[in-house]
DNA sequence: GACACGTGGCT
DNA sequence: TAGCCAAGTGT
């Protein structure tokens, strides 16, 4: 038993915050938790857990949904393939381990979503198997501690601070000690502002002692982002049920796969609205040649986290729908179902913008 | 190994 | 403001 974990857990019983997910041994729902908070903050993703564990209890009931619906939950989330995956690993639990996960570090690794973190997280929260945890936190608290410059985005900064984490974790309990080093990082150990002086550890920190502690963990930097311009198209129309939009689900190898949007020109720059609108109308051989222009927004600007989307929205009129010959399959989504389809943020703020949601 | 993949809070 | 960062994973 090290001092250093004697420490730290010591700490955790007093200090750890009450958290739903601290109180269950079930695999089932630290998986849930350890998926959703992946690059989430808790407070972030702790409402999405509360309704996924009520909606869907067991491994069983997740298995068994719809891909929509689950995707309408994670609406907001971000890294939408998360959901996908959590699909695919229930069914593979259901069909294949009897409905259990394995008590097997390797067996979770080979699970859909399940990476080195998540699978070291499940094995030691609730299986009680001793595998440190590696998350953001971590690393930063470890390289803090040490002094360590090796960047924590390459594969040697992987292993290094792996390998440190296993010394540190042994003859502890695991749960316990993973828990702890986070909580750690989370609530002093911070990115900015950290809280050196109430800090614990003060003493053995070597970056504290050089006086860099914010100038850790390092990492190599990381490339431009890249500016795209999205021009939407809302199409209204009136049909015997009443008023109904045109929506498309996203299915190319792109942001927001799975989710439904609208028609959409892209540019790589700045354009004018009625050339995009042109251009959208000719692609998809809208016919009818009488339109009202209803609406042009102004610039919605959405930052990702490798792009930034520019999005202008031209909301038109149609007074009937003749001959829509997209490539691939519009939908004709009725005014007041719109809210039922699964959309990315953009989408979303610019609905609730136009009252439509 | 490099890069894509979301969103919101903070500075 | 623009950039950084958060309980990472898949390709």
């Amino acid at each position: 038993m090290g001092r250093f974990g004697r420490i730290l857990i010591k700490w955790y019983d007093k200090n750890k915050r009450n958290l739903p997910w601290r109180s269950t041994r079930d695999p089932y729902k630290i998986w849930l938790s350890e998926v959703i908070l992946q690059q989430t903050r808790i407070e972030q993703g702790l409402n999405y857990y509360l309704r996924f564990v009520k909606r869907f209890p067991t491994v069983e009931k997740l298995a068994a949904a719809d891909s929509d619906e689950v995707y309408k939950m994670w609406q907001g989330l971000g890294y939408y393939n998360r959901a996908d995956n959590m699909m695919d690993t229930a069914k593979t639990i259901v069909k294949d381990f009897n409905g259990r996960f394995p008590a097997d570090y390797n067996k979770l690794l080979s699970l859909k979503g399940i990476g080195n973190y998540t699978a070291a997280a499940i094995a030691s929260l609730a299986f009680n198997i001793s595998k440190p945890v590696v998350d953001g936190n971590v690393f930063r608290v470890l390289s803090r501690l040490f002094a360590i410059k090796t960047p924590i985005n390459t594969s040697a900064g992987k292993k290094e601070f792996e390998l440190i984490a296993s010394k540190l974790i042994s003859n502890h309990p695991p749960a316990e000690f993973n828990q702890a080093l986070m909580e750690f990082g989370a609530l002093y150990c911070k990115p900015k502002n950290p809280d050196c002086e109430k800090c614990i550890f003060i003493k053995g920190c070597i970056a504290w002692q050089k006086k860099e502690v914010i100038s850790y963990p390092v990492k190599l930097p990381k490339r431009n982002i890249k500016k795209r311009f999205f021009y939407y198209v809302l199409i209204e129309s009136n049909n015997g049920d009443g008023s109904f939009f045109l929506m498309k689900k996203r299915d190319k190898n792109d942001i927001w796969k799975k989710l439904y949007d609208f028609p959409l020109v892209e540019f790589s720059n700045k354009t004018e609205p009625h050339t995009a609108l042109n251009k959208l109308l000719a692609e998809i051989n809208l016919k009818s040649s009488k339109y009202r222009i209803v609406d042009i927004s102004d610039n919605y600007q959405h930052q990702l986290t490798h792009q930034q989307i520019n999005a202008v929205f031209i909301r038109i009129f149609v007074n009937k729908i003749e001959n829509i010959e997209a490539e691939n399959s519009i939908l004709l989504v009725n005014k007041n179902d719109i809210t039922n389809y699964p959309v990315s943020r953009l989408i979303e703020r610019y609905l609730q913008d136009q009252k439509l949601i």
